[in-house]
RNA sequence: GGCGGCGUGGCCGAGUGGCUCAGGCAAAGGUCUGCAAAACCUUCUACAACGGUUCAAUUCCGUUCGCCGCCUCCA
């Protein structure tokens, strides 16, 4: 089973999971109060990885990521914009699975929304209140973090220690610890409320998850995930609560690194690919996904527009690859000895490195090697070979979400068509000066034309 | 102030106490090709600095320098 880095336990554990053969996991969603970012991908993309892994190894999944429709943010952009609060929630959600989709990234099986928990949430925070571990004031009703044995267990850092940190920041109010949190807000005035036994107001931000983690996924449930910086407070701050109610929360806790944008040279090269709906718009969508594959998830991932456009061009030898191999005629059940023992040997190697903490870039590694054996193979002849260690590329591929592409030669006009013909029949004749030029006037409409013993191919440029 | 991370060749990025020190992109040369493209082969730059441990360190330990994250809303 896959081994993964336990955020609470500071070190590489198992996996094993509450049910045989199920996943269950919670991935912290966004805030719907903006565009999303490249930062938003990242994370998309990991838990996506990680999922189509655990799927393609035959586990189901249950990944449950939830959706935060109101907070302080969506109020704030909602006033500024004169808009209301759903509307601001509905416009920037819909973008939001937009670019997901558009990165291949999985629906997950359940999208909560907070709106939609509010009651349950009442419920948490009253059965917080009546085990003496909340108190209400006039600011709100906050959870007393003293109560809970172990808090800090995510930061790794003792209470005392993280409280002479928030001391450093802010204050104010009427906190009994600089540290503990608001589960209830009261209502400000013209701002959507609900009502409460503490009167009318609105969930804290640290309510929603344990909320809807617990009710989807049930206790003890296998996974919980986020970006870096969602460890402490907010993960922390959903551990405390679970235990305060008493119940099992996330067996395990997997955080991905962020994503390192240089300030000001980077937003001038870059601009508009800080966005990810720029980013998939201008460039191959999956060219993003490459990218973060090759970077470890936990370490930081510095994206620019040259490391993209690296990827990019890193895809092209998929797609070659897809393209040589596109219709095998015949392929052999398997391959005679030394290869298949080669070919078996990459695949556990795959596995393992991907079982190894989501090893992608190693795993990338071994796809890539395949690629040129499947590509020498076929050099040497052994076209049938190496068609089915290209099988192998494809499979392999598909448990990181990362799908070659093949021109699609249906989409040619019949201009294009003409012009294909014309040069064949040039080359034909000998009259390479004509061929050439007709190949220049396909390359300015976008193509490439490529000569092959069976003819020729095209493929955009 | 506290906690944690990072510094690898032109770029991105794995990894390892020693043996041929991933992979991708880029560059150079070659094979193939009418020319290209694709592919394959070969080559080129490494492990921030200084000490220490060791028969042997890029890999372990320490120090220094540089960069960054978290402790406050944040993927």
């Amino acid at each position: 089973m896959i081994r993964i880095y336990d955020t609470a336990l500071g070190n590489l554990v198992e996996l094993d999971l509450r049910d045989d053969n199920r996943m269950a996991m919670y991935v912290c969603g966004p805030t719907v109060y903006d565009t999303p970012h490249i930062g938003h991908g990242r994370f998309g993309l990991i838990f996506d990885v990680l999922r189509r892994y655990l799927q393609f190894m035959g586990i189901e999944v249950t990944y449950v990521s939830n959706v935060t429709d109101i907070d302080d943010k969506i109020i704030e952009k909602a006033n500024q914009v004169s808009s209301s609060t759903a509307e601001i929630a509905a416009k920037y959600e819909q973008e939001w699975w937009d670019v997901m989709d558009a990165l291949g990234i999985l629906r997950p099986t359940h999208t909560p929304h907070a709106t939609q928990y509010v009651t349950q949430m009442v419920e948490v925070i009253a059965h917080l209140v009546e085990k003496g571990l909340a108190y209400n004031t006039v600011e709100g009703v906050y959870m007393e973090v003293e109560k809970i044995p172990g808090y800090g267990l995510l930061a790794h850092q003792p209470l005392d220690t993280l409280k002479s940190g928030a001391r450093l920041m802010v204050c104010s109010s009427h906190k009994r610890s600089p540290l503990d949190f608001v589960l209830w807000k009261p209502a400000k005035p013209g701002e959507p409320t609900w009502d409460s036994p503490w009167g009318k107001g609105r969930p804290g931000w640290h309510t929603e998850c344990v909320t809807m983690a617990l009710d989807l996924l049930g206790e003890d449930f296998d996974l919980h995930g986020g970006g870096a910086d969602l460890a402490f407070p907010h993960h922390e701050n959903e551990r405390a609560q679970a235990q305060g109610l008493g119940r099992r929360f996330a067996r395990r806790w997997m955080h991905n690194g962020w994503v390192v944008v240089e300030g000001e040279k980077m937003s001038k090269s870059l601009g508009n690919f800080v966005s990810l709906k720029d980013l998939v718009e201008q460039t191959d969508p999956r060219s993003y996904r490459l990218l973060v594959l090759r970077s470890h998830y936990r370490s930081p991932l510095e994206v620019t527009k040259r490391t993209i456009l690296d990827a990019q061009d890193a895809l092209q030898r998929l797609d070659a690859l897809k393209r040589r191999f596109e219709n095998p005629d015949i392929l052999p059940d398997s391959l005679p000895d030394p290869l298949n023992r080669e070919l078996a040997q990459a695949t556990k190697q795959f596995h393992d490195k991907m079982e190894d903490d989501l090893d992608t870039p190693a795993a990338l590694a071994v796809i890539f090697d395949l690629v040129r054996k499947a590509n020498t193979l076929a050099d040497q002849g052994q076209l049938a070979y190496g068609a089915l260690v290209a099988g192998e590329v494809f499979s392999l591929c598909q448990a990181l979400g990362l799908f070659a592409a093949v021109t699609d030669n249906n989409l040619v006009d019949d201009e294009i068509t003409k012009l294909v013909n014309s040069r064949d029949q040039a080359r034909l004749a000998g009259n390479y000066a004509l061929a050439d030029s007709l190949r220049k006037q396909l390359l300015a409409k976008g193509w490439v034309a490529e000569d092959t013993p069976v003819g020729t191919k095209l493929r955009h440029a």
